[in-house]
DNA sequence: GGCATGGTATTGTCCGACAATCCGACAGGC
DNA sequence: GCCTGTCGGATTGTCGGACAATACCATGCC
């Protein structure tokens, strides 16, 4: 009948008010933080409780340090935060490397097309320099992968839509530690890779969108194919090591 | 030239290693965490040091409290604390409702599709339930609001694809704003919905995934259409309340 | 067996302290 | 003018100890 009595820790009620604004934007992206005694003196609090208040929003990305510095500053979450609690979740969810295919093979396309229909010469050029940095080098299985991976996040950037550069990132993240078994095992896996990325650099530039959405589906649909020469199980997690199926 | 060297505070190096033990599940979902003071001296660190860690592994969401507890088990996280990190991010980085919108729309048919291959009957009975309870309610905007988003999140479900149900939950989450002032402003939007809803239920109860993703499509795509009819700027800011605009 | 009860353990919060080091200012030499 | 060395103050990281509130558990009672 009733519900239980709202009671929040200080060092909670400290980091909700400091999150709410920066959420309402009254301190703004770049701006110093008060040092932590005088958040203490004005909420009223040990500074010990400040401190716990600060950890929390400093692992949420709103706050963080310079390189090498001792203040906080007011941040935006990056991306690689973000994607890092992402990505994490999902392994603690038991998610497979099919379960992050698919959603890959859901979402790449619209973002190939958006990319396509709104992509300007800056971005296109990046996506050019993506896709002839892996076509050029044949050594180097860590750079092929951040390539490829590059190539992905690059068209999100090119979309112009923070929605999809965010949600890209997770995805790759776990994409990649399969997509190296693949390169390193399966012989035309860089060919494919490479005539694909052509083929969707091309429709971009091209400002076709069904092309870059077309190009882009059996692009992913291909990683697929990878995993199967590759051996690796489709219901591998993606919080384990992607090794070959036992046979 | 030189990288700068690494050092980590005492609070991140603890943090990171409880983290680690989680990931590599050492410890395990539901398990309780030693408490702070055993903590501090396996660690060899201050209890305060400790209860820092902890406070950024809380807020990371793997770790949490029973309702009303004291001690912290371990947890994964839930949807909410992802969906919560995810759309704070959006917003600060200045997310539009268009660009969530173009998102749905590149996913959600993707989603259904899964859902329409996959579902077993306790989660088409759970989407058709929501369908209904949407579609008997007349008032009630905030009633409305949450079933249509449950019917995304249901789908997710339906799905048995982790990773749509988080990616769900953020974009859902932005979306419930602006979708309010469309059920609010638009008359015929409930009816639209409910139709929209019921071509989708019907394909994925005859396991049809090209209808189910076809018609989820025009669902989302209407979205547009409302947003447009309702008066809310496709600029809006995710973070902001999205009125009408000015005329 | 279920329920009240009391002692104990644990968390939340505070205080005070100190070393390390970052920061800004300032002076000096090329 | 710009770089380097020096210095004092401010700030963070960490520590130890303390105490009230209360969740937890075992015990005893019915």
């Amino acid at each position: 009948m009733f519900e239980p009595l709202g009671y929040a820790p200080a060092y909670l009620r400290v980091s909700e008010e400091i999150r709410g604004r920066i959420l309402r934007r009254e301190l703004t992206e770049g701006e110093a933080l008060p040092t932590e005694t005088e958040l203490a003196r004005q909420f009223e609090v040990n500074r010990s409780t400040v401190r716990e208040a600060l950890r929390k929003l400093e692992s949420a990305g709103l706050l963080s340090r310079r390189r090498g510095g001792k203040r906080l500053y007011v941040t935006r979450p990056t991306r690689e935060a973000v994607g890092g609690g992402l990505s994490q979740a999902l392994a603690l969810h038991r998610a497979r490397v099919v379960d992050v295919w698919e959603a890959l093979q859901a979402v790449q396309p619209g973002i190939a097309a958006a990319a396509a229909v709104r992509r300007d010469e800056a971005a296109l050029q990046r996506l050019e320099a993506v896709a002839q940095r892996f076509a050029g080098r044949q050594g180097d299985r860590a750079q092929a992968v951040a390539d490829v991976a590059g190539f992905f996040d690059a068209l999100g950037e090119a979309s112009g839509n923070p929605v999809f550069v965010l949600l890209n990132e997770p995805l790759l993240r776990l994409l990649k530690p399969s997509l190296a078994v693949i390169i390193d095992r399966v012989p035309q896996a860089r060919a494919r890779i490479e005539a694909a990325q052509a083929k969707v650099v091309a429709a971009v530039r091209a400002r076709d969108a069904a092309a870059a959405s077309d190009w882009m589906a059996r692009h992913v649909r291909d990683f697929r194919r990878g995993y199967e020469v590759a051996g690796i199980a489709l219901s591998t997690g993606v919080g384990e090591s992607p090794d070959a199926a036992v046979s």
